[in-house]
RNA sequence: GGGGGAGUGUCCCGAGCGGCAAAGGGGGCGGACUGUAAAUCCGCUGGCUUCGCCUUCGUAGGUUCGAGUCCUACCUCCCCCA
């Protein structure tokens, strides 16, 4: 991609945000001349975001520092509808009050990435329930419904997937794109909003909005996708066997946190340290030059600066020292998870492993103490039927493992 | 309204002449090898008080010693005709 003369795109083509803009060269122009605001819509669909819409989040956040200014809209009447691009089949309808309480869990984490306020590049954070709301059926079809084909909504390749599975595609969330197009519209007539960022997956529903925004408004609007973000092999981000990676530090400790960022890939660190960390580029070209197990000190840096961004410095470094005792040094450090059980008359040691979270039944503890991955303070142990007690206890604590990562500090209740 | 087809292990895809806890993938977890990576190989992947018992194939009934498999009704979806 070629140079751009604004900082604000500049930086996140480096970076690697980009993978589709509108008009690149007519934005880069308007960005180059003075502020401007964009948004970037998240959807309340659980009560915190997870790792995935973190390059949302940090593109407002590179927005903000390059001197515009970020909007974070909440989808506070688009998640009752529930986005249909490019899922296989429809999600289960949340309830009205599910939707308020995921919003204010989803609040908090901008907080950590953006400032607040009501100056110039300030960041906003606004919900489309105010005005998605209140609106009035025929009067909306009337007025923005015929700029709409169904032709042209049936051409994109986002409900293509559902058509082609012959999976139902209601009238209800078929209405999505629209809503969202005229968020866009709604946008930036309050807050003279140009810009709408997103995933590429979204880039149907915002040209929508660009569409829209010509039409009954004359107005240029502009959008701008970052790239399907995958793991090297392949797997989505932000998912893993254990769950979704929250960034709610109640849903997802922040030793946790460290941990995911940690487990990287190789082929990721360059990537990710661009991605998820304001490190200047000429450091993290060198970081990822590194071969080798050396690229091991790259990965723990990757960890601890992508956390300090969410849990702030002091969290981060915890976090790093507690692996680094943990796994360089073998010991039961503490930091980690603790677990409180009855050791005088003993726990058995199935009961502790679903306890920890190791498995999900007795039968799947079973299972994994059968093979091999139980430990207790570094001992495998094959007996199922083993009880815990204070007997076990060194510097008053037992330390219970699976596997090489997982490991849970058994105290007395 | 008429005709045809589909719904399988609560992660997904998907086989399944009436004997089935149900093939095979993918994903995941664990082990080996390593560098808390990738690749590769091996094991596990419904629940329990585990020599056995219990619950699973859209829902509810029925036939049968025995039903995911056959019959009936219903639900949901797809396709064709009206």
């Amino acid at each position: 991609m070629s140079q751009f003369k604004s900082d604000f795109l500049n930086i996140l083509s480096e970076r690697g945000f980009i993978h589709q803009i509108s008009d690149p060269e007519a934005l880069d122009a308007q960005a180059k001349a003075g502020a401007i605001t964009g948004y970037i819509g998240f959807d309340a669909t659980a009560s915190s975001l997870h790792a995935g819409s973190l390059v949302q989040i940090m593109m407002l956040r590179w927005m903000q520092k390059t001197g515009h200014r970020p909007i974070a809209l909440m989808g506070g009447g688009t998640t009752k509808i529930g986005d249909p691009s490019f899922k296989d089949e429809s999600r289960k309808m949340l309830s009205v009050e599910q939707i308020a309480s995921n919003l204010d869990g989803i609040k908090q984490v901008f907080t950590k990435f953006l400032t607040f306020g009501e100056g110039a590049t300030d960041a906003r954070m606004v919900n489309n329930a105010d005005w998605l709301d209140h609106l009035n059926y025929i009067d909306f079809l009337r007025d923005y419904g015929v700029h709409f084909t169904i032709n042209r909504m049936l051409s994109f390749d986002s409900v293509k997937l559902r058509l082609d599975r012959e999976q139902p595609l209601t009238f209800l969330e078929f209405n999505y794109m629209i809503l969202q197009g005229y968020d866009f519209l709604e946008l930036s007539r309050r807050h003279n909003c140009v810009l709408q960022m997103g995933g590429s997956d979204q880039w149907g529903n915002i040209v929508n909005g660009i569409e829209l925004g010509r039409r009954c408004d004359q107005k240029q609007l502009f959008a701008l996708t970052t790239p399907l973000l995958t793991t090297s092999s392949g797997a989505k981000m932000g998912k893993t066997a254990s769950g979704a990676v929250w960034l709610n530090a109640d849903l997802l400790s922040p030793y946790d946190y460290w941990q995911y960022w940690r487990n990287s890939e190789d082929a990721d660190v360059t990537r990710f340290l661009k991605l998820y960390t304001e490190m200047p580029l000429p450091e993290i070209a060198r970081l990822g030059a590194l071969g080798g197990s050396e690229i091991n000190d790259a990965k723990k840096i990757l960890a601890t600066e992508a956390t300090t961004m969410l849990h702030g410095r002091a969290t981060a470094e915890e976090a790093a020292e507690t692996a680094r005792r943990t796994f360089e040094e073998g010991q039961s450090a503490a930091g980690l998870p603790t677990l409180d059980l009855d050791l005088d008359a003993g726990t058995g040691l199935l009961a502790a492993c679903v306890a920890a979270g190791f498995a999900s039944s007795n039968g799947e503890a079973r299972r994994s103490i059968q093979g091999g991955a139980i430990r207790i303070n570094d001992q495998a142990v094959s007996d199922e039927k083993l009880l815990l007690t204070r007997a076990m206890m060194t510097d008053g604590v037992i330390k219970l493992s699976m596997g090489k990562k997982k490991h849970v500090l058994v105290k007395p209740a």
